[in-house]
DNA sequence: ATAATCTATTCAAACGTTTGAAATCAAGTT
DNA sequence: AACTTGATTTCAAACGTTTGAATAGATTAT
């Protein structure tokens, strides 16, 4: 007794049972600027029933009357990839205090569901959409239905700013040229390079900071040193490419002292490679990961690598969001910035000074 | 022009463009029966006009009128820790076909946070909640409210048939047992063991499995060998208090030649700690974990571990959920379940027989 | 010629809220 | 006795959609 059809409890459950109007009710327990003029008496009593019944307003009803969803839409392309985890906790964090929720789906690299899900983020009316970082979302007629309907938009993980969406990304190049140089104040000087895949945004950037550093401190790469991860790569498909490729550069003849990869599985995987070969890392050979994810912290030995501020990235990243969807209440005219956070260095247990354990 | 206030187009904005009424744009729009007595010429007009303004139907209206949201609530613990994300994934797959979406919510392991997305579960209308274990869940006064709305709600990683809810877990008796039998079929007799939590429902069963398989091998566990991970543990710090654990066991003067750890971080740890003493693993020590996440899988040693189908969990919690709700839509009675599913051994090369390499 | 059937379209009410405007009633002021 | 004030509550319309019932016109069957 006391509910509908629909088996949820509503407004008018509550005056019914308190013999009052749906307004009155409404405004107690949506606290509106009104409900100062409601009888103290007749308060507690509507909140009381409220409780009893186990009242929770409906937000299909609610956002439809206010036009107001109080919804971020966050659309991960792979959250089995231990970099997305962080960026939506950022955001999740960021979202918070603003009392925004997010609406987070997950496209398992499939262009099928990037645009099953897109659609969806749309009809459920997310105020914004926070995409990270993907190459399926470029191609996408649905970013033409975004800009028709006025939602904002923010990437993380690339930059977009020149297709005016607003960008935050980590300085790749730096990133590079950190890992590498590390490597050259160690003393390698013949050093193994495994490029990320074309179709990632982050290759180019990352591989340029590289040469440019190793340009720099006089290094050259011996060309039989240098492999490069196919495409499509999942996240578990990088960490056997690494495992691959270990293999290779061994047959290859060609001496090296350190192997610098695009990704810490990629690095996680040459590491079992030259394990299974019978080197000791980083004794006989220093290995080194991009990222900072999980796996690369708690392996033996730890991953040096560059961590990208991936939790601050999500925060920034809604930051950002917020200042758009107030700008466009405010009519003000929107401008696609870019963002570039800097990474760090952080050193582990598997880089150290070429050709020894102690020295 | 075309558009609203709000910024999006509605059917009224097509209806007008078109010279026709909200009603038919309506009807050709969402493929109502009455569809069918639409011309042709109309149909295809309405649906031009559509994709040329860049409609979507908005799910709030929609869904207040159909009184159907599509939604199930999918409650993580923690969505940093490697447990969740494939159950998570499973959860998503199952719904796929059935033209639901899930609406995801990460509770950080913070008890607030965890009624805050109840709450908001529940004001979206999802028409189901599936939990993904948490010891917070049982405390809540929020589960009398879902009880009172009529949403059925499923749980994945504990047993709480016994508060009338359909339960999804691994055996974990059975995974202990596992674990145990592999080590003492390697020739281990002097094995460490660090237990989980208290506050964990998957120690005690676990921890049962492992003695009964030792008594049934003859094996007697060193009480200086027993560890216990404390309570309130995320993640990171399961792995913390495995390379603690390490250091104690080997300062403990008693003689092992296995660890048995709760869970693959802390097996990570452990690895982490014997190697820090100059341990090799697995020639002095061998070392096995529970749950299979990624690290365990990456990090090299390989962790030997046991798989829980994670996904598959995901995907049977989420068959269950679409049943109890055609259920609940033919108002038949719902009984609570019980789902135990099996977990499997996965051999990797953190484990081998006692005090050999090659033996 | 009337009724029945079919086709193509529209009306109007409803879903559960919110909210500006209006109503009611008591008390105080002119 | 009429008028203001203030406190408390209610009316009614709206948000964007769906859908049972109704309409108008054309065709066919009796």
């Amino acid at each position: 007794m006391g509910q509908r059809e629909s088996g949820h409890v509503t407004l008018s459950d509550i005056a019914r049972a308190c013999h009052l109007s749906v307004s009155t009710v409404s405004i107690v327990l949506s606290e509106a600027p009104l409900s100062r003029h409601v009888a103290e008496s007749t308060r507690k009593r509507i909140q009381a029933t409220a409780r009893r019944l186990g009242y929770h307003p409906d937000a299909y009803a609610r956002s439809l009357r206010r036009r107001r969803t109080q919804t971020i839409g966050v659309l991960a392309y792979d959250m089995s990839d231990p970099f997305c985890v962080p960026v939506v906790s950022g955001i999740d964090e960021g979202l918070q205090p603003a009392q925004y929720f997010s609406l987070l789906v997950n496209a398992q690299m499939q262009r099928r569901l990037f645009d099953k899900y897109f659609r969806m983020i749309l009809e459920r009316r997310a105020e914004g959409v926070i995409v990270i970082a993907s190459w399926v979302f470029e191609e996408t007629d649905l970013l033409a239905d975004i800009e028709k309907n006025h939602v904002p938009i923010v990437i993380v993980g690339r930059d977009l700013t020149q297709r005016r969406i607003t960008s935050v990304l980590v300085d790749n190049r730096a990133g590079g040229a950190l890992v590498m140089r590390h490597l050259d104040s160690l003393g390698h000087r013949h050093i193994a390079v495994i490029r990320g895949p074309d179709e990632m945004f982050d290759s180019a950037p990352r591989w340029e900071g590289i040469r440019q550093a190793a340009a720099d401190a006089g290094i050259r790469f011996d060309s039989r040193l240098v492999f490069q991860l196919p495409n499509l790569s999942d996240s578990k498909s990088s960490f056997e490419g690494g495992r691959q490729f270990a293999k290779e550069m061994l047959a290859s003849g060609a001496e090296f002292t350190a192997v610098l990869a695009f990704d810490d599985l990629t690095a996680l995987g040459v590491v079992r490679g030259l394990t299974e070969a019978g080197l000791r890392i980083p004794k006989d050979c220093s290995v080194v990961g991009f990222d900072d994810v999980l796996p690369a912290d708690v392996a033996t030995p730890g991953i040096t690598t560059i961590r990208q501020p991936l939790r601050e990235m999500g925060m920034l990243a809604t930051e950002l969001m917020l200042q758009a969807l107030q700008q466009s209440q405010a009519n003000e005219t929107q401008e696609a910035g870019l963002y570039v956070v800097q990474p760090e260095l952080v050193v582990r247990t598997s880089s150290a000074a070429p050709g020894g354990g102690g020295e």
